[in-house]
DNA sequence: CGTTGGGTTGATCCAACTCAAACGACGTGG
DNA sequence: CCACGTCGTTTGAGTTGGATCAACCCAACG
């Protein structure tokens, strides 16, 4: 398969980048494709590459010793991922990337990228952008899990997945996700997760079936996110 | 009081910066001191500046709704914070600095940070490397909190802090910090944190005092953070 | 059509939160 | 220097949200 290098345009953090800037990384890049269930890399690795997804999804998880995970990310096409191992020239990866569906993507070595950063403002600022985004997803993610309770924080975690990696379709919108992966994603149980959810199923704000879940009703989803206690 | 441009050379992001910048920045730049549990912003308010402690020690926290808040960061000496707000020009605090003691840090322009990030790379680089150690931060505690239990946790926050902000006196690590601090940090609360530090003192582990835990013996709480379970 | 793996549901349990009360270190003002 | 009020800390008792365990259901797929 080929890459077309305009279409790296769509990629954020290269939004700006000039059209040599992307036949250079699409040169000097290698598409690596994995199967299902399978990873791009693993926790501790050393952080050889940056990728950038050209098809499929893709999770970034984190284990601890015990090897119960979190779901960190999902990352969607033309999303870039890895990149912070891109700052620091003997970084280890602090997650592992497991792919969600077949996928493919482009391998940018780490030092090319530190490189291209020496001499091109945009794509400091975009990384950039990239990072603090982070940040403050992960603060606001760890002040919930540390003050809300399940059903508020299981609310607010399918918005948030809802806006990053919701797929429309005859204008509802769609999460191609299992409840493992929402209960790995909330900090949260797969049962806690399936009664929840069956329970905002007979409420008709969701509808369920295997492997994805279909908004019927954000806004009650925002209610519940934010609002009062349900009676 | 005056700042001599020389020691800013202490601030991690600007390790390699000239002294000519040195002084630029404390020539733009003003002197804000805030008193004990005074703010230097709240959380929400137009990110205007960037600082750099001066004197004294200041806390990151986000509150929910509710008001509920935990602790994100504990800021000392020449650390540089809120700077994330110099990245976007329109972009607001997402958390608040409160002032743990009487402190004083130097207010640096969001655009005049900007402007010098253009043309200045080891200010990029500094900046980022900021950001992924916050990053790398945020994700390992946010697995802490969604997987371990909070004897373990508490384990974690103090070593977290002890090298973040520990002072060594005597050979031995001390923290400045009350309990309440310490529940805010790990996500748990006061009455939990007393119960499990009186414990660990019937141990030896450590020793406590009003707003300060001393650490007799670092390794112990190593092996609770990491290892098996207590007998 | 059997196997596999996601999802459901009920019963049970316990870690940690909550609430209430008292303690004790510290600073302050008389 | 002592009396007092404040605020961080301690401790006990009671409660519970949600994890855990076990069993079963059912849709997808080879």
């Amino acid at each position: 398969m080929k890459i077309n290098p305009a279409d790296l345009n769509q990629v954020n953090v290269l939004k700006e980048a000039p059209l040599e800037d992307l036949n250079l990384l699409v040169e000097k890049s290698i598409l690596r494709s994995v199967e299902e269930d399978s990873f791009y890399f693993f926790q501790g690795d050393p952080a050889k590459y940056a990728y950038i997804l050209v098809t499929g999804r893709v999770k970034l998880v984190q284990s601890n010793p015990a090897g119960q995970q979190v779901n960190l990310r999902t990352i969607k096409q033309w999303e870039m991922f890895a990149a912070l191992g891109a700052i620091r020239p003997d970084a280890t990866y602090p997650v592992a990337a497991q792919a969600l569906e077949p996928s493919s993507a482009l391998a940018i070595e780490s030092s090319l990228l530190r490189e291209m950063m020496q001499t091109r403002p945009y794509l400091n600022f975009g990384l950039m952008q990239l990072m603090t985004g982070y940040i403050q997803e992960m603060q606001e993610r760890y002040r919930e899990l540390a003050t809300e309770k399940v059903e508020r924080r299981l609310a607010l975690t399918i918005l948030r997945l809802a806006s990053q990696i919701g797929i429309k379709s005859q204008g509802q919108i769609e999460l191609p996700l299992s409840q493992q992966d929402i209960a790995e994603a909330s900090g949260s149980t797969i049962y806690t997760v399936s009664r929840t959810l069956s329970e905002w199923e007979k409420r008709g704000l969701i509808e369920t079936g295997r492997g994805r879940i279909v908004m019927r009703n954000p806004h009650g989803l925002v209610e519940i996110a934010e609002g009062a206690e349900s009676a």
